[in-house]
DNA sequence: GCGAGATTGACAATCATTCTCATCTGGCGC
DNA sequence: GCGCCAGATGAGAATGATTGTCAATCTCGC
C-alpha cells in the first residue's frame, strides 16, 4: 500500500477522534485547501477499514460515519443523544460468544457489541429539561 | 394503527423467518399477485421496526435486511457466508453492559451484540473446498 | 532519472430509500 | 347500511450516498 498525500490527509482529518461521514471529511479537506476527490476519500476509507485502522458506525442507515480506532479488539459505548462514542477495551463477551456459538454449531469468527445510552453530559441536560 | 391489507401482506411475507431486503420483499409480494407499492413496503417496515416487531440487519451497508423477530430482548448469530441468522435468547451481556456503562458515566439504555461466524453447513463446505 | 503499475480526480452512473401528491379506504358515528 | 375523513396507499419522480470509469498523474524500486 503506497503512501500518498491523499491517504495521509484522510488519516490526518480523522486524527481528532470524531466520527465523520465521508462527505464531511471530504468537505473539510477541501476547505483546508486539499484537492482530494470524493471518490478517493471513499476508496481510502474502505482501505483503512480493511486494515482495521478505522471503524464504521451505522446508526444512521443513510450515512456511514468513520472513526479512527485502535486496532485491537474493543467495543463501543454510544450516546444516543449526542453521538459521542467511547472505546471500551475491556471485553468480557468473548467467553459468552464462544459458548453460544458452539451451542448452535457455529464456528465463531468475531463478535460485535455496542452499548447504547446517555453520556453524563446528555443525561444532565435531560434532567434539566424535565424539571 | 390501522389494519390494512398491505400491512398484513408484509407481515405474512416475513412469516418464514428469512431476513429479506425491502426490495425482495416487494418483489415477492408482487409475484404473488399483490399490488402493493414499494414505498408502502418501506413505510410498513419502518412502522414494524418502531413497534419492535421486526429487526433490521445491516451487515451489507448498501441494503438493509428485515426479519421478523421475537419482541423480547435477544441477540443474533450471523453466518458470514450464507447470511443465516439465529436468534439467541440467552443474554449474559447485561451485567457487563451495565458495569462498563456506569464506569464511563453513561446511563445505559440498551445494548446490542452480534456473533459472527460460520454456520455448521458453511463450515463443512469450506472444509471440503480446502481439500 | 525511468517506467510499470498503483492511485487519483472529475464526473457519470447506480440504486436503495424517501418524497410527493392525487386517490383510496378502514372504521367510527349516525 | 351510509357517509365521512384522517390516515394509508401507489406511481413515479427525487434524493443522495456510494461506486464505476477512464485518462492523467504520481510512487517507488531499479
Amino acid at each position: 500500500m503506497r503512501e500518498t498525500r491523499q491517504r495521509m490527509e484522510v488519516l490526518g482529518a480523522l486524527e481528532g477522534g470524531e466520527a465523520l461521514p465521508a462527505q464531511d471529511l471530504h468537505g473539510r479537506l477541501r476547505a483546508r485547501g486539499s484537492k482530494i476527490g470524493l471518490a478517493t476519500v471513499y476508496r481510502t476509507l474502505h482501505l483503512l477499514e480493511g486494515e482495521g485502522a478505522i471503524d464504521v458506525l451505522r446508526e444512521d442507515p443513510t450515512e456511514a460515519r468513520y472513526r479512527r480506532c485502535s486496532p485491537v479488539h474493543h467495543h463501543h459505548l454510544v450516546c444516543e443523544s449526542c453521538g459521542t462514542v467511547v472505546e471500551i477495551p475491556e471485553c468480557d463477551v468473548d467467553e459468552w460468544a464462544d459458548k453460544v456459538g458452539r451451542a448452535h454449531g457455529f464456528q465463531v469468527r468475531a463478535h460485535r457489541a455496542e452499548i447504547i445510552g446517555l453520556c453524563a453530559r446528555c443525561a444532565k441536560k435531560q434532567l434539566k429539561r424535565a424539571r
